[in-house]
RNA sequence: GGUCUCGUGGCCGAGUGGCUAGGCACUGGUCUGCAAAACCAGCUACAGCGGUUCGAAUCCGCUCGAGACCUCCA
């Protein structure tokens, strides 16, 4: 293991060496989403990031074990003690049982992952699958002081925390501040203090989703899954936690004050955050009405969407910014993104065809340099793109005959491409997808007979084919060697 | 109000002290029956003001503007 890997650390605010605990064993744990409605645009971009930084992290030698949770309990919609549980209060307006609606949400979050070629993780642990740990971990944190009881909740004791320990260590928060700041205050009369947070929930009768415990019928707090399922794959300790930054706190922050309740140090070595997907400047949220959803996109199906784009387009669009910066969703950046998606992809495509020279002016290690040293400062995935568009103008260069490739470094040159583009940036060929023995052999046909219309210079026969094929979405390219094509 | 982040060419988006990322768009050229694609060339920006420095988009200060979190949120 020779990895070179740095990663921006929100613990410490600095990029840091990459060094795990065992290696080259990975432990990585990234919060996932709640099924109580369809993900999102932005929620899509988190995981993404996280499947970019996976599929790195394989590609570096590392050996992963991803574990992302789906959060299947209705948890309540606001602190105050009359919250609204949101799964439970989606049950009520689609008319079904609320593991119909985690159902039914989950099998939409995996198709829209699998559609946008997001690797599953290894684990996917639901928080109502692990009530016993749950209430083990509540156990434990009251055993050690740092919880109490008040009338059938428990919550997390903040106060008796900082004492010894810093409440806002990932944040960057300071709690004495915070209580100066906070806008709201009411209804927290079963807490101590301001900021303590539920560990634990009483329900009332008429909450559907509730499970027995030692303090009565009730569901676990939203921090606490986390803590206790990444403890149970992940171990007490573990080398990357990661998640949107808008959970930064009080969920991670929070989750660390768990997890040093029980052990006496957080769970996680490194946190990663992932920055927000924008709309004309503003996160994109549901509360603000600005979301949009895979499908949507997909489609072009929404009233701010000229037309739809191909989730590899997607896909691509979204590793063109690196994941810590905003990154703006529009209509113009969608079709940039989609030109050069294509631009890209043709190159590859071009790459196999080339015709071998006694010399080269490829520097395949180079170029393998310069892509790992991008992926290895914190996963920049834009400037690695940014080299894979200078290894396309060289292989077009090639396939001119202003540049030469030898038949080593073009055997090499293909394995290096094809790893990062397929296996590091999970980018496909749209066109493989469909059907390609028939659809082949039929373009051979179709693009022969041109051929033979255009040696008898019979402009309107070879038009009308490239016209027509034009419109089923068929490009011909005529080139030195003869026609290719491509779907648009 | 508090904490933090950001402001890059027509658009998107990298870059953290010197070596003009990249994509898209645009302009000129090569190639082509025409077109597309491709290639070559051009377009040389860092919100404003001041400071540090031999040298700043990059460090510091101020001003203006935008956003995130502080409440569920990827």
């Amino acid at each position: 293991m020779k990895s070179g890997l740095h990663v921006y650390n929100t613990l410490t605010g600095k990029k840091e060496k990459f060094e795990p605990l065992s290696p080259p064993r990975v432990g990585l744990y990234v919060c996932g989403p709640t099924v109580y409605s369809n993900a999102h645009l932005g929620n899509c971009r988190t995981f993404l990031s996280f499947d970019l930084i996976a599929r790195y992290l394989r590609y570096d030698g590392f050996k992963v074990r991803y574990v992302r949770n789906i959060t299947d309990v209705g948890h309540i919609t606001t602190d105050v003690d009359e919250g609204i549980d949101r799964i439970g209060q989606q049950a009520k307006l689609e008319q079904m049982e609320p593991m119909e609606i985690v159902q039914k949400y989950t099998t939409d979050f995996h198709n829209i992952m699998a559609s946008m070629n997001i690797l599953p993780p290894d684990i996917e642990p639901t928080a109502t699958g692990h009530m016993i740990e749950q209430i083990e971990m509540i156990k434990t944190i009251l055993a050690n002081g740092f919880a109490y009881e008040s009338d059938g909740n428990i919550y997390f004791d903040v106060d008796a925390y900082k004492k010894d320990h810093n409440y806002g260590e990932l944040s960057g928060r300071n709690v004495d501040e915070l209580f100066e700041n906070t806008r709201a205050l009411d209804g927290q009369s079963e807490k101590r203090f301001f900021a303590d947070f539920a560990l634990w929930k009483k329900a009332t009768p008429e909450h559907i989703m509730q499970w027995p415990s030692p303090w009565g019928m009730g569901f676990p707090g939203w921090h606490l899954e986390c803590s206790a399922m990444s403890t149970k794959y992940l171990g007490e300790q573990f080398d990357i936690h990661g998640g949107g930054m808008d959970l930064k706190f009080p969920h991670h922050e929070s989750e660390v004050a768990q997890n040093t309740a029980c052990t006496g140090h957080g769970p996680a070595r490194y946190w990663l955050h992932t920055n927000m997907l924008t709309f004309e400047g503003s996160k994109m949220s549901k509360s603000l009405g600005n979301s949009i959803l895979p499908n949507e996109l997909f489609t072009g199906n929404h009233p701010l969407l000229k037309r739809g784009f191909h989730p590899m387009v997607v896909r691509f669009f979204m590793m063109q910014a690196h994941y810590r910066s905003t990154l703006d969703f529009s209509n113009e950046a969608l079709e940039a993104s989609e030109k050069g998606y294509q631009r890209l992809m043709a190159g590859l495509k071009v790459l196999p065809t080339l015709i071998t020279s006694t010399s080269s002016d490829i520097d395949v290690e180079a170029y393998r340099a310069k892509f790992v040293a991008a992926m290895d400062d914190d996963f920049n995935s834009p400037v690695l793109i940014s080299h894979l568009f200078d290894a396309v103008k060289s292989i077009n260069s090639i396939a001119e005959g202003r540049l030469k490739i030898t038949e080593k470094d073009k055997t090499d040159f293909i394995a290096l491409m094809d790893g990062v583009v397929s296996e590091i940036l999970g980018l496909t060929s749209i066109e493989e997808t469909g059907d390609s023995g028939l659809t082949n052999g039929l373009m051979e046909l179709i693009l022969d007979l041109r051929a033979r219309a255009r040696s008898n210079k019979d402009w309107a026969t070879s038009d009308a084919i490239r016209d027509q094929l034009d419109a089923l979405n068929i490009v011909v390219k005529d080139g030195k060697d003869g026609a290719s094509w491509s779907l648009k």
